[in-house]
DNA sequence: TGATAAATTATTGTTAACAATTTTAATATC
DNA sequence: GATATTAAAATTGTTAACAATAATTTATCA
């Protein structure tokens, strides 16, 4: 377990900044879905009374990325299949709602904006720094919404990506593959510059979907070999 | 300040409950916005304690419902304007989503259920049972997210019903004019019957914009005329 | 009489202690 | 050695008391 900790040595965080960090440790896929959060082990990394890190854990709750069972304590959300798959496709609409609210009012600043964003995402894949990277493309998204201007569609963008490494974690798992690709990040750009809100929001879809078809049940195997789940362990593996 | 009081008198409520009767209450207009939440005096109505009321607040504060001050307490959210008028653009966007996806997958069953509710819904309208009509309509719109089947679209519908009546009170007062028009659910119903997705899009657009129209910045008064204003009291009110 | 200061009350914020439940470790039994 | 039982430790849930802050009331002064 291991939320980042940022803290002065005589006084703690508030509940806003401790809510923050936990939720940056989900984004940033340093607390796997199942993770079991300890309140007297988070109350001693954040330098905080237990009480407070009930109240946080009560928010996160709220926002389902943690789940509470009474008397067990708190878990970092596992969603279903069927939560990924609904996500995913909220995601599109209320992304592709974004787009075109913003495409009614982007201008020339807005533009390199974006711009400069996409060029610092690049460079950080060039380089290879794959943390950085992760955090601009999601920044990226999260910078449409912001252009937008509208504060409830932002609010649950936001929401939604606080949840998709939940769902990418449970299912896929941490990799490459199931990141965004940065050529999309700048069509989409390209796009917004021309005004051309239904190219931005198929690109977007595309974007959201070369994920989202990926999230589905895995199927069982059907008929378990029976010698084989009788074999003693050791000749498994060699199998 | 009336939250209904359902509790039994040897045993106190459950957090969730306590949520849940707060939510209804704004739901039904009964707390109006700038409402003063104090938390000795709900514990006492509810018959817990006040660390319960606490995390009730703070989860209430979580979903906006309502604005927590440091030191001041808690009180009933007053969304502005723009916050209003944001609302109700998402709510067209997530209601659009869930007839979309509703369209794709609907039986006889679940028209037939549609309509169960809209003739219990005319009914209440024709009795001259406010209330209960306002129940049923907000029930209306519950019911097709949940018949729509995404989970992450139902949680984001509910969530907007529960302010919706925020931004109303605070703008547009408790007035039946400001409320869902009783013909338009039946058109949704008949389109979707229809397998229509356009059309009962396109009334539900209708059905919203009858109430966001009207929230909008007041005209402040331009010029307010000196003579007007430093004419004694008495004076003025006859003019 | 109105404005300001001081005192009192009400309310919110925090805490440590204790209760209740779950998990883990140790011990006993077969 | 495996299983069951018991004990101990860890963790979560609750509470009343107290601290801190804000709101209201009362007293004082010009």
């Amino acid at each position: 377990m291991s939320a980042q900790i940022e803290t002065t040595s005589n006084s703690g965080l508030s509940e806003d900044e401790v809510l923050r960090q936990i939720e940056q440790a989900v984004l940033d896929h340093r607390l796997p879905p199942g993770t079991k959060l300890k309140e007297v082990q988070l109350a001693n990394l954040f330098g905080v009374k237990r009480g407070l890190i009930r109240k946080v854990l009560t928010r996160l709750a709220h926002s389902r990325l943690v789940d509470q069972t009474p008397n067990r304590g708190a878990t970092v959300a596992k969603p279903s299949v069927k939560e990924g798959q609904d996500l995913f496709a909220t995601r599109r609409v209320i992304e592709s709602a974004i787009l075109e609210t913003l495409s009614a009012r982007v201008d020339a600043g807005m533009i390199r904006h974006l711009r400069k964003l996409l060029a610092s995402e690049q460079n950080a894949y060039r380089r290879g720094n794959s943390e950085k990277a992760l955090a601009l493309s999601v920044d990226f998204h999260r910078q449409l919404a912001s252009l937008a201007g509208n504060s409830v569609l932002d609010e649950y963008l936001n929401d939604i990506i606080r949840r998709t490494p939940l769902v990418i974690l449970t299912h896929l798992g941490d990799d490459d593959q199931n990141r965004c690709r940065n050529q999309e990040h700048a069509a989409i750009v390209d796009a917004l510059e021309q005004g051309n809100a239904k190219k931005a929001v198929k690109v977007m879809n595309r974007h959201l979907l070369h994920i989202e078809s990926k999230i589905r049940h895995k199927p069982e195997t059907a008929h378990a070999d029976l010698a084989t789940l009788l074999r003693p362990q050791s000749e498994r593996a060699s199998a």
